[in-house]
DNA sequence: GTGGTCTAGACCACT
DNA sequence: GTGGTCTAGACCACG
């Protein structure tokens, strides 16, 4: 299973990881019932501590996307196609929403601002 | 001078502060050598600590959009139309990376991407 | 013997077992002197651990339902008709304590707590 | 405010204090709005670690039930009736589901489960 | 001063 | 072996 962070990121590693995970189950890559690796050995792996893997592992239970049984491990839980789409539909709408408040006060226009998103997303 | 901020944002009161000031410059309606209102002015009439504004304000110096002048306090800088163009496109541009690395991830094409902009730019 | 265990339970492995042979006393399915399967016909059957096996004919002997007999085998202990109702009792009784603390707090009258059991009984 | 745990319960700590809070935003005795301690205060208070405290207080972001601003603190989220009255029902109606299977396999009635509630919340 | 994040190390329950 | 929970101590961002 592949795996990496980045931990010079702004963004929290526990948040990266969620992420890493969240998106394998979106793709397909993921299914439900695939267990996932030992914390320790995910913690191991990528240098980093046990409790913030851990972390990671609590926020994607919290969102169902993982269901944890102590002895044997964490899996894919059985998600339904609607409830990932809903996930997915906010983790992009949140931090766009931001975005936007800011853009608009320095007076972008719309189209000004999907010409930034064109520019961005063409450009690698 | 009108100024606001609203505490309850996840955005940083000092980084509101930042970008009231600064979208205040783009539009014009503050212009080179205009005064900024004394520090404690700002935090008393917006309810918020006066380092929280020295923070803001100490960005905004850092970009070189405010200059200070012991005894007199501060005022918007000389402002260099170019560099403030570049300076108006990083602010959106660099939470945009994140973002679209974020939906890349998760398989958002950019057409897709557009769409969610399209919705909540029009939504409010 | 009939026996079954879900693995994906939030109940422990271990405790359903333990559960299982317990319940089949209490119905009479079960009588003193009744050989259990060997651990590991269990273990192989239910596609489960013998230590796990092992830890629930623990606690089996422990509340003095079963007995071993090095050599032999594992057996049902003579039953005590009293006995076997104070283990049903307690059995309800612990887990139906916390939850009334939980209710209690959260301010669940005697009613509305007995009406969400008929709920749940009569669910399924 | 007034909070207390048993550290030698078999309920995490950082689960009870969940539960202290809950309780008394289903009270009304906390109000959208109201301040938490700060989390340092609270685990000197009750003698117990900040990331014990920080765990719970994250569940019951989570939850939606707090919001916290980095500088000012946690306090009491603007939460919807209907909400509330949800996750109060699931506080009490995931464990009695487990309860009720438990109590099925050993032959009680609804009936003589119901005469144990009644039983158990009259004792105390 | 506040909270968010991360580390290292330890204990207990379950398989 | 697995994961869950807790502690102590540290660094950084925000007010």
């Amino acid at each position: 299973m592949r795996l990496s962070v980045l931990p010079t990121s702004p963004i929290p590693v526990y948040r990266q990881l969620y992420e890493e995970i969240f998106s394998q189950v979106i793709s397909g890559e993921l299914k439900s019932g695939d267990p996932l690796p030992p914390i320790r050995t995910v913690a191991k792996e990528l240098g980093i501590g046990v409790i913030t893997v851990r972390t990671a592992w609590d926020a994607l239970e919290a969102d169902g996307l993982i269901v944890t049984r102590a002895g044997s491990g964490c899996s894919i839980a059985p998600v339904d196609r609607e409830r990932l789409d809903e996930l997915r539909r906010e983790a992009v709408s949140e931090p766009l929403k931001s975005l936007i408040v800011s853009a608009r006060k320095l007076g972008f226009t719309e189209e000004e601002l999907i010409r930034c998103v064109r520019d961005e997303m063409t450009r690698k």
